[in-house]
DNA sequence: ATAATTTATATCGTTCACGATGCAAATATA
DNA sequence: TATATTTGCATCGTGAACGATATAAATTAT
């Protein structure tokens, strides 16, 4: 039988450990404050820009309402942001940080840094992420390209 | 603001989005089969080296036993696996292929070249494969490390 | 040999992901 | 203006992930 099954030679297998080994290294990071990963990611969506309706945040995240929508409510129980319906449009939930979303910011600052710093090793340096960077941005394209392909 | 937060600047939610997308690349290929992504892989392990205990497809792919076993009772229940306990432990369950199992791989054939070809473009390309599998590699192997000192 | 510890697996609860579907508001078409 | 279509969000069901905990078998220590 020829490589082609072998795990170690697949690149969604690497893609999908990596993913869960890095969530699992935010993990401790973020629990202190109740946070889950996805949620954290909606906190950078929103403090890049406050008061987006549902759909943008999950474009940007490129996920769909249905997965964003449950999320966006455990975190309005939290008290962490709050959805009102748009004006313009009724159809929007327009979602805002609350003080306290807001003041999350500072309490993660060092986040970023301790995850970054977490990963790199002899073969991630400073010097060869933009690389992985491009890599990676070069697959989430072309996918996300497959994908309206098929939706036509 | 610098830029610590940016999303454009974060390893972790490039790897989670092209991990998701690239699973969702394999959804109809494995579907037509009633397999799920971690089951496909679940077999990459069984079609290497059949008749192993739970931990070991655990440990291989970086999976902890409490993902594994529903995991598993879902393709036994398929009729893709067996579970029997262990003769010389006790304590372990073995899993084997049925002939349903074993006979998937002959019909998935095709699938690892047809994800593999989805993937390429620009950025990726045979020849910038392994510098990409190695970087992750070394992601995974540091993260792994970091876990174990942890544990102690 | 008995007790303490470790190991292998399972159970439980919560939170994603995501396909499928529903519904009401907005827009386009007849 | 009435009807059809699209859009934005929500609900439902299923299958992962995973932390916490449980249980029984095996191993180690006393």
């Amino acid at each position: 039988m020829d490589g082609r099954f072998n795990l170690d030679n697949q690149l969604c297998f690497r893609l999908y450990t990596a993913s869960r080994l890095i969530t699992q290294t935010y993990h401790p990071l973020l629990s202190v404050y109740g946070l889950t990963y996805p949620q954290y990611l909606v906190l950078l969506v929103l403090w890049e820009k406050d008061a987006q309706p549902v759909n943008d945040i999950a474009k940007r995240l490129l996920l769909e309402t249905n997965t964003v929508t449950p999320l966006l409510k455990r975190m309005e129980a939290e008290g962490i942001i709050t959805r009102t319906q748009g004006t313009k449009d009724a159809r929007q939930i327009i979602v805002n940080l609350t003080s306290k979303g807001r003041g999350l910011q500072e309490k993660l600052s060092d986040v970023p840094e301790t995850v970054g710093k977490s990963v790199l090793c002899d073969s991630v340096t400073p010097s060869s992420v933009p690389g992985l960077f491009g890599m990676l941005d070069g697959i989430i394209n072309q996918l996300k390209c497959n994908k309206n392909e098929d939706n036509q």
